[in-house]
DNA sequence: TTGTGACTTGTAGTCCGTG
DNA sequence: GCACGGACTACAAGTCACA
């Protein structure tokens, strides 16, 4: 699914950038509890928040999206 | 803005299949309408969707976002 | 520091039309 | 074949208390 592989890839690079989940979402205004509910795959995110984390990984969404989706499960 | 960036794509590569519309909206299962106003860059579409018109391109969510999303506007 | 259930509000998304 | 609108329902956005 999806969500779940995007939101496992951004767990990834925030862990990446050293960031708590709670610090990340402030850096990009957004609440801590739902960047927690998208890591966890749990929220079907629109293109205007993958836009803003993919900002504030300092990636573009094409990174972003990079060896997922390929399939449907 | 990255819906209109979206839009455009998403238009230009149902452009290349051949497909209206209609057709296209159809072979996806999604609401001619609705994906009329994603292609004007009016609607802020959620992963799901991006999924669904991606796979009905045959490109890759990665692909769809090439080079687009990289600055603010 | 992170996960989750529950909740309200705004809008995504559907279905009916029109020129 | 497409842009646009009205009216509706489903669900994403955003926030909270608590674990």
């Amino acid at each position: 699914m999806i969500k779940h592989e995007l939101g496992k890839r951004i767990r990834e690079l925030r862990n990446q950038t050293g960031l708590s989940q709670e610090k990340f979402a402030l850096k990009i205004d957004m609440d801590r509890t739902y960047l927690a509910s998208v890591e966890a795959g749990k929220r079907n995110i629109s293109i205007i928040n993958i836009d803003k984390i993919a900002k504030g990984l300092n990636v573009s969404i094409s990174k972003l999206f990079e060896g997922i989706g390929e399939n449907n499960e």
